[in-house]
RNA sequence: GGGUGAUUAGCUCAGUUGGUAGAGCGCUUCCUUUACACGGAAGAUGUCGGGAGUUCGAGCCUCUCAUCACCCA
């Protein structure tokens, strides 16, 4: 049956994956010849998530080198799985509740939304494993892993595991070595979701923003002198003060300020330094006096040089409060709102004048407690409240005032032009108006959420990681762990160098809930206190606290604690625990030994530690130095030898893909389109190390086309009805034409699997793309015809075979790149012994292959050809036209090369024959080879002009690169210096450039006579 | 402000111890010649961002300037 005319992808490939499948071919160990194994960890994407083109791209390069590896023997493992992804599934679920018109997730309950998670997961989740299979990638699936399997709320239903067992194990491991803690701290609060995030995870843009200047009123209306001078010491304005000038873009905070700060060599303020003033926002008869103290943070050049401290809102400020033992007054609820709950403002007032007069000591807790809000601001949203604290100041008076053409000012008016320039004196702007500059601020927004940021002091867990930084560092910096592109390893050292603790409690519900028990504690024969147990059970957990309390004890909700204390009616102790579940990258950093049933002691280990992390550079910090720390803090192991990051895929302008700017390239499109393989090799192809990738589609297009000519190629080969046997040996071979493409075999096979170890996959494409087009297409198949179709059975049937292994060495070497179309094939000969995706990876090497004297002969063949080819259609000569050629001065080496190539030469060349002669003819087109010079008599048909510009262009060319090369030669100094074999080359080079040279002018000459 | 990287043909990009620039796409001309028009043949196009330095020799190394991108404050 004779070949459809091309591959048909989009039927081929789903066929082509069952069969696979099917056979178990991607399986752990599959095709397994040797006992090294080769481990590649899948990044969990998310259980909502869909496959974009940086999946496709970095699982094309997993898949390239899992495949390599499986068919060259290895014990493979290619760990697939799904993340729980803590935020995203939470907020996915929430919107499906809402958009079913179901309760809400605090409506319904932990429990209840739990199992309305583990529902959604089932129907909807993991849509991006079927994607991944049709890109061809060879994971084991039936292996696949889930962060949150094994957790107990998880339904029967669900695929067994024990990562969550996993992830408990280590928290409890690290809590016992003190390397998890919990405190109050300044974290990231993200009001939307009501969450504490980690640093990674808040984004900071740059928006317009406002810094509004107000007056803080001395205590008891004292004054100062107000001295600024200029860099040479002028005084440049003097005024009797008494206020202090404070400029902030946050007014709405100012109610939890606890000190104003200067620097202590701030000349401006120094008669003030430790006296009160008064923050002018809140009821007049309460208003708070707070000191003026000195800390290094104000910038003396900066805004007044004067700043207020808010310690738990900003997190400059809580530095400064901290240094300063100032109090941090929380102002905000968990959705950013002022806070509502708490004593009367004039009551909590009071009691925050008796701590900053020193009269009343304060703790943590106290100071936690208390609502500095106003009764007129409380309930309100953040941004409103900040609207109402400076109209209200404003009203007041107590802004600084400047005038209306301060170029500070949004829009400031434009100075008045004098009468007697020609301008009207306007009075409006001498007008005063409030300070307030127009300016650029970074903000602080949740990667997810798109909110602002705030900052809250809250109770947290955070991993020491100063104290596990240390063995993660170590690996990178003594080669254990290589990071390519190497620049990488840069941008690695100095975050982890600069680590600061990482928080790991989130205040969700769908993750692993925090593995700690809290009960009360006794100091001094009373209940005082809290004390937590941590373990990886409620049983185990229970169990250590019955024997510390010595007498009954029960596990309760926090609910019920807060409500009625830790003991109940019957004097029974309860314990309840943290509501809080882990950071999402908690349990992804165990990701490369809890896919391989570690705590159990799994067969899969084996696997442990894997090879080669593939993932964007942008994930450096959240994921790879995570894993790193965790492996090693874990199982003191780093978890792969090497990490190949890429950045982020663009569309083929360079720009970022988004949905707004609708620029959104989806691989799944261009799948359908023009195959998987199409898009794998772009992806291949643009993976040069470090490189910007841009994707295209008339990239993609283009490799679509060079996935038909391969299949032309075994066109070809049917057409000639060339025996498919299917692994055949390398054949012996006493044609050059057979010799000489073995050898280029050879050459390519050593090529692609240098790249491949250097992980230049753009190499390895390269070279397979050039080797099959350009020297079996092009020139390999086109050379076999005359001998396919000739008398000689023995030189027909040992080409039949070579064209046959060569072909079949390009799809084995071709298929870690292009699956589908290769096995596609593959599978054409009737016995295979294994399928293409098992088929063993060839070893021969160009030395053993390569045979000199054929390589040399056929380039000569190819020269000749291309050089007759192109006299031909520079002098127009009809491209179907057959012409005799001559020849003068042919050594012998010529001689033989043209006996041996002469009817491929005269097929490709279209050349009717040659004849020996002494001298050229008038009117002939002059082909300067090595060996001999040849030439096209066309008599009449030449356009002597036309062939003396045609020699002298070529001349021009010539005649750059004998002056380079003579140029250096030249030059004693070149001769010293260059090593030898640089200076052979050049030799070598001249001499024959100069041989060609001659050719050239003889023929010029020749030409010069006729015109 | 700190860090990292980039700037090479019309476009998108390669170019690994410094030896005198390449690919794909696009473009021009010719060709439906029995594998392939998703093709074949031929061809054009580059002061390698600007400047300086090291060197016999620099796209590559050093300095500097400019522009852009990303990461972190």
């Amino acid at each position: 049956m004779p070949m459809e005319k091309t591959f048909d992808a989009k039927t081929a490939e789903p066929r082509l994956y069952q069969m696979w499948e099917d056979a178990g071919a991607f399986k752990a160990g599959a095709n397994a010849s040797r006992d090294e194994t080769f481990c590649i960890m899948l990044p969990p994407p998310n259980v909502t998530g869909h496959l974009h083109v940086g999946h496709a791209f970095n699982h094309t390069i997993m898949d390239m080198l899992t495949r390599w590896k499986r068919m060259q023997g290895y014990d493979t493992l290619w760990q697939p799985g799904l993340d729980h992804a803590g935020i995203a599934t939470q907020l996915m679920v929430e919107k499906d509740l809402a958009a079913k018109g179901l309760p809400k997730r605090t409506e319904m309950g932990r429990e209840k939304f739990l199992e309305k998670v583990w529902e959604w997961k089932a129907a909807n989740g993991g849509q991006i494993e079927q994607q991944a299979r049709r890109l061809g990638d060879s994971m084991d699936w039936s292996r696949s892993a889930f962060t949150m399997s094994g957790a107990e709320s998880a339904p029967a239903t669900e695929k067994p595991g024990n990562f969550h067992d996993a992830v408990l194990k280590v928290f409890v491991e690290m809590y016992n070595k003190g390397l998890i803690y919990r405190g109050k701290r300044l974290v990231n609060w993200d009001p939307h979701f009501e969450t504490a995030i980690s640093d990674l995870e808040v984004e900071n843009i740059e928006v317009d923003g406002h810094m509004w200047h107000f007056k803080y009123p001395l205590a008891g209306g004292e004054t100062y002198e107000y001295v600024e001078k200029d860099e040479d010491g002028n005084v440049t304005l003097r005024e009797t003060r008494d206020y202090i000038s404070i400029a902030t873009t946050r007014p709405e905070t100012m109610l939890g300020d606890g000190a104003v700060a200067v620097h202590k060599d701030d000349e401006r303020y120094a008669p003030i330094i430790g006296k009160l003033c008064e923050i002018p926002v809140g009821p007049k008869e309460q208003r708070r006096l707070i000191p003026i103290i000195t800390d290094p943070y104000p910038d003396m050049n900066f805004g007044s040089g004067a700043v207020k401290i808010t310690g738990a809102h900003d997190f400059n400020d809580y530095e400064v409060a901290k240094r300063g033992n100032i109090p941090m007054y929380s102002l905000m609820d968990t959705k950013g709102n002022m806070r509502a709950d708490g004593k009367p403002y004039i009551e909590e007032a009071a009691t925050a004048q008796r701590i900053a007069n020193g009269e009343q000591d304060f703790d943590e807790a106290m100071i936690a407690a208390m609502n500095m809000v106003p009764e007129e601001y409380r309930g309100l949203d953040r941004f409103e409240a900040r609207k109402r604290v400076v109209a209200d100041i404003t009203a007041e008076g107590l802004s600084v005032m400047t005038v209306a053409t301060d170029p500070r000012l949004e829009k400031p008016l434009k100075a008045p032009v004098a009468p007697e320039e020609g301008g009207e004196a306007r009075t409006d702007a001498d007008e005063l108006v409030p300070l307030v500059e127009a300016k650029k601020i970074m903000q602080p927004f949740g990667d997810r959420s798109k909110v602002v940021i705030e900052p809250m002091l809250t109770d947290q867990w955070f991993v020491d990681t100063a104290k596990i930084v240390g063995p993660a560092l170590d690996a990178v910096k003594e080669g254990r762990t290589k990071i390519m592109p190497e620049s990488g390893e840069k941008v690695y050292y100095h975050w982890l160098e600069n680590i600061e603790p990482w928080c790991i409690s989130r205040q969700l519900w769908w993750g692993h809930q925090i593995p700690v028990w809290y009960g009360p504690m006794k100091v001094d024969g009373e209940w005082k206190g809290v004390q937590a147990f941590c373990a990886p059970t409620e049983s185990e957990a229970l169990l250590v606290a019955e024997q510390t309390y010595a007498g009954d004890t029960r596990v309760g909700t926090q609910e019920e604690v807060l409500a009625n204390g830790f003991l109940d009616e019957n004097d029974c102790v309860v314990i309840y625990r943290d509501p809080d579940v882990l950071d999402t990258w908690f349990s992804s950093g165990l990701w490369p030994f809890g896919t391989l049933g570690w705590p159990a002691e799994d067969e899969a280990m084996k696997y442990f530690p894997g090879d080669v992390l593939v993932t964007g550079q942008d994930i450096l910090f959240f994921w790879v130095a995570r894993m790193m720390m965790m492996s090693e803090a874990v199982l003191g192991k780093e978890p792969f030898h090497t990490v190949y990051l890429h950045q982020l895929v663009r569309d083929a302008k360079g720009e970022k893909m988004s949905k707004t700017k609708g620029n959104v390239i989806d691989p799944l499109d261009m799948i359908d389109a023009y195959g998987a393989d199409a898009l794998r090799f772009s992806n291949a192809q643009m993976a040069a190390l470090g490189g910007v990738l841009k994707i295209s589609e008339d990239r993609i297009k283009g490799y679509r086309n060079f996935g038909t000519k391969l299949w032309n190629a075994f066109s070809f080969a049917d057409h000639y009805e060339i025996p498919y046997p299917g692994d055949a040996a390398r054949p012996e071979t006493t044609q050059t034409l057979n010799k000489w493409i073995i050898g280029e075999t050879g050459k390519v096979r050593e090529t692609v699997d240098a790249a491949m170890e250097a992980y230049r996959f753009n190499d390895a494409a390269d070279a397979l793309y050039a080797f099959t087009w350009g020297k079996v297409c092009d020139w390999y198949l086109e050379f076999s015809k005359p001998i396919l179709q000739g008398e000689d059975a023995a030189a027909k049937a040992e080409t039949e075979q070579t064209l046959r292994w060569v072909l079949d060495q390009c799809l084995i070497l071709l298929h870690p790149i292009m699956p589908f179309i290769t096995e596609e094939l593959w599978q054409q000969a009737d016995s295979r012994a294994k399928m293409l995706v098992h088929a063993d990876w060839p070893t021969y090497t160009a030395a053993e292959l390569v045979d000199t004297d054929a390589d040399r002969e056929m380039n000569w063949v190819i020269d000749l050809i291309d050089n007759v080819r192109s006299a031909r259609a520079q002098v127009h000569v009809p491209a179907g036209a057959k012409v005799p050629l001559l020849v003068t001065g042919l050594d012998a080496k010529g001689q033989s090369a043209w006996d041996n190539n002469h009817v491929l030469i005269q097929r490709l060349a279209r050349i009717e024959s040659l004849s020996h002669v002494n001298d050229f003819p008038k009117g002939c087109v002059t082909i300067p080879m090595d060996g001999g010079t040849f030439g096209i008599p066309l008599a009449d048909l030449i356009d002597v002009a036309e062939e003396i510009a045609r020699l002298e262009k070529t001349m021009q060319k010539l005649g750059k690169e004998l002056g380079g090369l003579r140029g250096r030669l030249n030059n004693p100094k070149f001769v010293e210096s260059a090593p030898d074999e640089v200076v052979a080359e050049a030799k070598a080079n001249l001499a024959l450039r100069e041989n060609e040279e001659a050719q050239l002018k003889a023929a010029i000459a020749r030409l010069a006579e006729i015109g």
